[in-house]
RNA sequence: GACCCUAUCGUCUAGCCCGGUCCAGGACGUGUCCCUUUCACGGACAAAACGCGGGUUCGAAUCCCGCUAGGGUCACCA
């Protein structure tokens, strides 16, 4: 059995996007399931475009959603060198060949005359296919053109009248017929390989088996399919993927969702979310299974069953997704992961000479572990805990309570604690441990104290108080990590609103 | 406009190849309820789809034809 090679050949142009990241996966995916071999290769011949800062986004983008390459331009390889600009002299010598046999040829329109065509054709409704009148130059003349014109490219000459089908692994049969193709262009000015052309060479020579590439290439393949017949390559197997929509249905576009894979990554969302997540656009395993770890995936990965069909990229349920993920995460890992949020908010978040521990955030995060959607978040959600709560008074009131009666609730609640806090003043000097209350303690005595009545008559002023939000963990666990001391002050400003 | 691809809940999808077990299953989202001071987590329940029209058949989401709709491609970009 020949070994399985597979590739994915992105252009700087831009950063890393989420089609391109989910193309990679793909076949990253299909390559690891049977032990072959992932090509990165930088399709970097449009030199005006490419930037060499979008290659590194590129590198990085897919390594740091574990899609690591075994031959690229960073590892090298064996069939290298993996960066089109660095392979000009062997596209030369094929754009020869096709020249010599006939093959293709020298076109002197010039740019302007080619678009004037082509407004005209569509205005008259026919297709838009350059069929060239310099394909059938005498070529010594063409040769002799070249050096009085610096303005030529070169295009195939597409015979006429031929069907071009091939077998799709995901669509079955498609077929195309070339007098829809017109002699389309291989090479502009002296000798720059152009896309398909390129393609269709980088392929051969780097003995790539598998095709796996985005919908919006299955017209391109009848033009790659030409040309490797006309310079006798091997044909590999295609699979055209389905296209990662907008919620518009149309491609995905800024215009409604982030599309570079490093735009998810700064919203706080974990790679093994997006690796999933991204795998499930189009794919299925054909359980009811969704959550799957890389290994799993590779294990469980078939192109069989891959959509035909274009998927809607929905970010509600890449939210929940990153929501189950994040609760995997241990604790100690995640606050590695949270520290980069915390830390891009130093000056509002830890204020100066507030020396914050590792191990009270450690106790915030695991706070906000079952809650936390989007790594994100977790700077907003936690300010209170580093600086006093701004709020209205009203956020105190429960149900229908009057100014007396949360007065008294805070003062019932100030009661409970300093009780709980000379007693525990006490404990710590005969231990010599400072403790803070536990919140299982707090929970106990606010219990006992608070009796059969309304909970909340007490807990939501008190919790009110402490954070100044509508919504956030409960107030015993906050009082654990905050101190009673922090939690009595918080409980008499809000005292004072209430005046 | 031409060509190509596609078509199951709002979304991702199972089922389709090998018609009956599908008055169509799961997940996200939504709603209600339970847990609960709040939010989240967890649990329970609910609403929600075979694009349309013809065939074939005792029987079609499943097979055939047509239509419609959506998307993609038609560069000296990749």
């Amino acid at each position: 059995m020949s070994s399985i090679r597979v590739r994915i050949a992105p252009s700087p142009t831009g950063p890393l996007h989420v089609g391109t990241a989910r193309t990679a996966l793909f076949n990253y995916l299909f390559a690891k399931h049977f032990g072959g071999t992932f090509v990165l290769r930088i399709e970097d011949t449009d030199l005006e475009r490419s930037d060499k800062k979008y290659e590194k986004d590129i590198f990085d983008g897919l390594k740091w959603l574990g899609i690591e390459a075994d031959e690229s331009p960073e590892r090298g390889g064996s069939h290298g060198p993996y960066r089109q600009s660095e392979r000009i002299k062997t596209y030369k010598k094929h754009i020869q060949t096709l020249l010599t046999e006939g093959k293709a040829f020298y076109c002197f329109h010039s740019e302007n005359e080619l678009a004037e065509e082509k407004e005209k054709l569509l205005a008259a409704k026919r297709p838009p296919i350059h069929i060239c009148e310099y394909r059938s130059l005498d070529p010594e003349e063409a040769r002799i053109l070249t050096e009085t014109k610096s303005d030529f490219i070169i295009r195939f000459k597409t015979p006429s009248g031929r069907k071009i089908e091939f077998q799709d692994l995901i669509r079955e049969k498609v077929s195309f017929d070339s007098e829809l193709l017109g002699d389309f262009s291989i090479a502009k000015r002296a000798n720059v390989p152009l896309y398909n052309f390129a393609v269709v060479v980088d392929d051969e020579e780097m003995d790539i088996s598998h095709v796996i590439r985005g919908e919006d290439h299955i017209s391109n393949t009848p033009k790659q399919l030409l040309l490797i017949e006309a310079l006798g390559f091997r044909t590999p197997q295609y699979a055209h993927i389905p296209m990662i929509l907008g919620t518009d249905r149309s491609k995905l576009s800024k215009r409604h969702n982030a599309t570079s894979v490093n735009e998810y990554r700064e919203m706080g969302y974990l790679p093994e979310t997006l690796f999933n997540f991204l795998a499930l656009l189009g794919w299925n395993s054909g359980t009811d299974k969704e959550l799957f770890t890389k290994e799993e995936l590779i294990k469980e990965f078939s192109l069989e069953k891959v959509q035909k069909s274009g998927a809607i990229f929905d970010i509600q349920k890449l939210d929940w997704m990153n929501g189950e993920y994040i609760r995997k995460k241990s604790l100690p890992e995640l606050v590695e992961l949270s520290k980069p949020f915390l830390n891009g908010n130093q000056e509002t978040k830890f204020p100066k000479g507030n020396l914050v521990s590792n191990d009270y955030i450690k106790k915030i995060i695991a706070l906000e572990q079952p809650r936390l959607k989007k790594l994100s978040e977790i700077g907003e959600r936690t300010e209170y805990f580093f600086r006093a709560p701004q709020y209205e008074k009203d956020l105190l009131r429960w149900k229908n309570m009057s100014d007396e009666e949360i007065t008294a609730s805070l003062d019932k609640s100030i009661n409970i604690l300093s009780n709980l806090e000379s007693h525990n003043v006490h404990l710590n000097a005969r231990t010599r441990v400072k403790m803070n209350i536990s919140k299982e303690t707090l929970e106990e005595t606010f219990l006992k104290e608070i009796g059969e009545g309304d909970k909340g008559r007490i807990l939501w002023p008190l919790r009110a108080a402490l954070t100044g939000q509508k919504a956030s963990p409960g107030p015993f666990e906050i009082m654990e990590i905050l101190g009673i001391k922090k939690a009595m002050k918080r409980i008499k400003t809000a005292k004072d609103k209430i005046k």
